[in-house]
DNA sequence: GAATATCGCGTAGCTTGCTACATTTTTCGG
DNA sequence: CCGAAAAATGTAGCAAGCTACGCGATATTC
């Protein structure tokens, strides 16, 4: 129907947000959950939630209702930090742990699958114009904060 | 953070649905909103929420949602078809008429933006490496029914 | 040391997406 | 012609994103 890039991109970002959730959906787990499992399983001091809303680029509230989510399932467990009692830590528990690699699989299936066919050129070329193409859209920092600039057309 | 085709997939995503949201806030337009707006302004004939649903590839209660509110916010209005008395035709107000320009003109001010400084070789390059890996997600149809081929990891 | 600012988190309430089920109307088969 | 299937919409309830506001704990400043 539209010729754009920007639907194209809207397409591809359906594609793999629904191929992650379905590869979770066994275990319980929706894409966002898994993305912040795989994250705690790297680290090697319990977050808060405050680290997770800078890793990706969320929202307090966001991350606060997919914790809990979360907690409610099993996978983590909160529990106050010793020396600041404001933030809570947060703990991948046993059930949680055992998610993570079918994670990191599934990322890597998804992402073979995306550059499927292509040469070692295109590969390079297709990473290389995405992110020129965030670049252009004034996220090259790492997404967030664009506003003020759409007001260009005259 | 992560460097996977996937993450950067995700984040131009972020950044062209932002700058809609923003462009179209002054309306009182969601982007999804301004969307259905623009297709509304192209159809000759007023099309019924089935009609949307394949446009979009959403589900009927979303589009149920998304024009019920336009409705409220006095964009589109409803009128039941006059052979099918199962389905209710969407006609755009002057209201919403008056959005349409603005909302294309957005569509094209981030096509334009997504792809500056590109030359002509590396843009349609950019688009053919999309739809190819659109096409590698299963989704060459339109997207959409993906389902039963995520276990492929060994 | 007390007042104030900042930080981490919680809650309320919104939009947009979904699935699953119900309802009504049309269509189709016997 | 009547009953069953299909089609269009509606409703309930959930996940994930957001902003705005509030509250308690820490930090800072005088």
């Amino acid at each position: 129907m539209k010729k754009h890039n920007g639907h194209r991109i809207h397409i591809l970002h359906w594609c793999t947000d629904h191929a992650m959730t379905n590869a979770l959906a066994d275990m319980e787990l929706t894409a966002a959950q898994g993305r912040i499992l795989g994250m705690l399983e790297l680290r090697d001091t319990p977050p808060c939630s405050r680290d997770i809303e800078e890793a990706f680029h969320l929202s307090h509230p966001t991350v606060s209702g997919l914790l809990s989510r979360m907690e409610k399932k099993g996978f983590i467990r909160f529990r106050p930090d010793e020396t600041d009692r404001r933030c809570k830590r947060i703990y991948i528990l046993p059930k949680g742990q055992q998610c993570t690699e079918t994670m990191h699989k599934t990322v890597q299936h998804i992402e073979s699958r995306l550059v499927q066919g292509f040469t070692k050129e295109e590969r390079t070329q297709f990473t290389a114009l995405l992110d020129r193409a965030i670049a252009n859209m004034g996220a090259d920092l790492c997404c967030r904060k664009i506003e003020e600039e759409s007001e260009t057309h005259d």
